[in-house]
DNA sequence: TTGACCAAATCAAACGATTGAGTAAACTCG
DNA sequence: CGAGTTTACTCAATCGTTTGATTTGGTCAA
């Protein structure tokens, strides 16, 4: 029950102990008293150091985007070649993309207990946004978005705007319903430690949505 | 705020407006008041009716599947043909799947509040299940996963059942994300009653999953 | 001296649950 | 039939607990 997170300031413990309580019990499940206990704080510190609960709660937020920034940055970071190989460049991008954002979104599984929860609690506060942190959260996404976009642009210059929203809608779907019910598949599966070979599924979410972008490349051969 | 849930008797007018509430707030969030002013009724009706609040809330999970069951069945009944016809009736029963699935998601928009929280409410519990409600969770999905894995390994006898589930995984996982995650989706697109065309929707999923999958018939024309 | 932190006590409000009284229809039996 | 009883349901009032928040008084290092 107590998590494993010694040293640092009083302050850093609040929050992370925060991140593991809201990810387990959500914003209204989750007393500060608890919150204070698994810091080994005092609970008036809530008020002290963040105006209350509801602070706390956004300031969690902030900690957990501030640690996927790295990633963020490095996935802007690829370049965005034009002319003749621009089209292989974002096939890369595209396969970056999945790549950093399952390892992402996996870079827990029972090795850091806050970082896991980190991700619980994304998915709790995606599902169902708290209005205080609505606009955070987009602007956490969008350059997550803007890069998958781009791919997908470059890859199907054919289509419309809105297809390739669709495109990104389904690709992104995958992903995101892959970790959000992650409980719900381990059941289906039988296997509470379900994704034992990461990369073999981020090889077959790769498959599947180049396959449904309707690549020519990506395709099996023709029938004989 | 309020609902505009008139007549029946009170012990629907209960689960109704707990349906909205806890839909709106969370297990935790919505307290029992609320959920009897919502119902125009006693807050005791809750421990008379269902033994407490937890009882309230499996009961409106109850209700709200077997308000769904009826699907199920219509899903269940398509004839699983054997022989040379089986290909198309699989993928026949692919695109079933998927259009009854989405209309089902979306049968709300608007019209029944209580049914859009319901759905609201499936979504939630999907992500988050209550201990308690694990087992009749997944009771409700398993028909809907068996008619799937049915038609996928019809399509594609040559993949072994964990490929499969893989398959079942990002197909269901477009679906699911698209309705859980409603709201961000209608944000990121400026359009805040996004899919105006829900069959065009529904025509790009079934058109992915069919390419995802890998099936040549779904394939584009090769390049020239 | 100041700022971070602590334990403990306390506050009003909200919580889920319970009580006991009350109503009306349904049933029982002479 | 009709008096008596049971059953199903509803209500206002209240219980004890927990909640987030605040206050008090104090410790300790910088």
């Amino acid at each position: 029950m107590a998590c494993a997170l010694l040293s640092q300031d009083t302050r850093t413990r609040l929050i992370e102990s925060a991140i593991v309580q809201f990810a387990a019990h959500g914003f209204d499940g989750a007393g500060i008293r608890e919150i204070a206990k698994g810091a080994k704080a005092n609970s008036a510190l809530v008020t002290y150091h963040f105006c209350g609960k509801e602070g706390l709660y956004l300031e969690a937020l902030r900690h957990i985007f501030a640690r996927k920034a790295c990633h963020v940055a490095q996935l802007a970071a690829v370049p965005r070649v034009e002319g003749p190989g621009a089209r292989e460049a974002a096939i890369q991008g595209l396969k970056n993309h999945i790549q950093a954002f399952m390892q992402d979104l996996m870079a827990c599984n029972g090795m850091d207990p806050v970082e896991e929860a980190a991700m619980a609690l994304m998915a709790r506060e995606m599902q169902a946004p708290r209005p205080s942190s609505a606009a955070l959260l987009m602007e956490q996404i969008r350059p997550h978005l803007e890069h998958l976009m781009y791919c997908l642009r470059t890859l199907r210059p054919d289509l419309p705007e809105d297809a390739l929203l669709n495109m990104g809608l389904s690709i992104q779907g995958q992903l995101l319903y892959f970790r959000n019910s992650l409980g719900i598949v381990r059941l289906i599966r039988g296997n509470p430690n379900y994704p034992e070979d990461l990369s073999a599924l981020i090889q077959h979410f790769t498959d599947f949505s180049l396959r449904g972008l309707g690549l020519p490349e990506a395709f099996p051969q023709p029938r004989n």
